[in-house]
DNA sequence: TTCCAGGGTTGCT
DNA sequence: AGCAACCATGGA
C-alpha cells in the first residue's frame, strides 16, 4: 500500500516525534515504525511525502483514517488566541493521529511519571517479546500485542522490560481489554469515554484523554500533562484540575481543544523552562 | 546526589 | 472532595 501527501500537510518529525505515538524513528531523513501491523516508512519525494505500508493487509480507507487524512488542519480553531497561533505556525504539516486502541491504552499507562525515549525503549521491548512477528525486505519486526498476548507475560518478565511498577497494571488492563469492544466508545461524549476509560488500572484523567484523543477520535478531549499545564499556567494564566481544565480548554479553544493541545504540547517543550 | 519525566493509586483528613 | 506520600527507572 502507498499514499502520497502534501508535503506542507504532513511533517513525520510533527506527527511522530510529538509524544503521541512511541514507535517511530528517523532514519537518513526517513520515518519508520510499526502501525496496525505493518512496516510505516515516511519518504519526502519532491513536494510529497510518500507512506509506503507493508505488512497485513489494510484498507486505504483504514489508513486514511489513522494518518486523519481527510481532515483539513487549516482553521480548526477561534481566530483571536495568539499564543495558539503562534503554536500553530511553529508546527506545519502536524496531525493527530488516530491510532489502535488497545496499544494507546497501553503506552499511555507506561507513560505516566515517566519520559518520551525510555516509554519508547519499554514499548518496543514488550513489542518484541510478544507481539507477532513479521518479516520486510528480510527483517523481523514486531506487530503491538493483542490484550491475549500481553496478559500472558509474567509480572516479572514486564519488570524486566522496564515497566517498572506498572507493570500489574499492564496485565490487569491487558485482561480487562480483552473483554472490550472499543468500537462502542464511538457513540460516547468526550466526558463519558474519558471516565469510562479511568476504569482500567493505571488510567487516571490525564492517560483517558490521550486514548479518547489518540485512538478514539474524541478531538475535543484535552489531555493535560505537565507541559501543558505549565503553559496553561504560563502563557493562559489557568490552574486547577482537569475537569476545569477541560472546560477552559473547551471555551477557549473549541470542539478541537484536542488538535490544540498537541501544538501546545509541542511548543511548551520547544520554547518553556523545563522543572518548575 | 538529587531532580525530572505526556501521572496514578493509596491513605489520611 | 482535596491533599501528600509513594511508586521503578535512567538520564541530566
Amino acid at each position: 500500500m502507498e499514499v502520497t501527501v502534501p508535503a506542507t500537510e504532513f511533517v513525520p518529525e510533527n506527527i511522530f516525534a510529538c509524544g503521541q505515538t512511541f514507535r517511530f524513528r528517523e532514519e537518513g531523513g526517513v520515518w519508520r515504525g510499526v502501525a496496525m501491523g505493518n512496516l510505516v516508512e515516511a519518504a519526502p519525494a519532491g513536494e510529497e511525502v510518500r507512506l509506503t505500508m507493508r505488512g497485513r493487509p489494510v484498507s486505504r480507507e483504514t489508513w486514511s483514517h489513522y494518518f486523519d487524512l481527510d481532515c483539513s488542519y487549516a482553521d480548526l480553531f477561534p481566530a483571536a488566541d495568539p499564543v495558539l497561533a503562534k503554536a500553530v505556525l511553529s508546527a506545519p504539516g502536524l496531525r493527530v493521529l488516530n491510532q489502535e486502541p488497545f496499544e494507546t491504552l497501553i503506552s499511555f499507562i507506561i507513560s505516566a511519571n515517566n519520559n518520551i525515549p525510555r516509554i519508547m525503549r519499554i514499548v518496543e521491548a514488550i513489542c518484541e517479546a510478544a507481539g507477532d512477528p513479521f518479516e520486510v525486505d528480510g527483517a523481523v519486526l514486531h506487530a503491538f500485542p493483542e490484550p491475549e498476548q500481553l496478559a500472558g507475560l509474567s509480572e516479572a518478565k514486564l519488570r524486566k522490560l522496564g515497566a517498572g511498577y506498572r507493570a500489574p497494571y499492564l496485565l490487569e488492563s491487558a485482561h480487562l481489554a480483552a473483554q472490550e469492544d472499543f468500537a462502542s466508545y464511538a457513540d460516547l461524549s468526550t466526558k463519558e469515554t474519558v471516565q469510562r476509560l479511568q476504569k482500567y488500572p493505571g488510567v487516571g484523567p490525564k492517560v483517558a484523554g490521550c486514548i479518547a484523543l489518540f485512538a478514539l477520535a474524541k478531538r475535543d478531549a484535552f489531555p493535560a500533562d505537565i507541559w501543558i499545564r505549565r503553559i496553561m499556567r504560563d502563557l493562559y494564566g489557568f490552574e486547577g484540575p482537569s475537569d476545569a481544565l477541560n472546560v477552559f480548554a473547551g471555551q477557549q479553544f473549541g470542539e478541537y481543544a484536542g488538535i490544540a493541545q498537541q501544538y501546545l504540547f509541542h511548543y511548551a517543550r520547544r520554547n518553556l523552562e523545563p522543572g518548575s
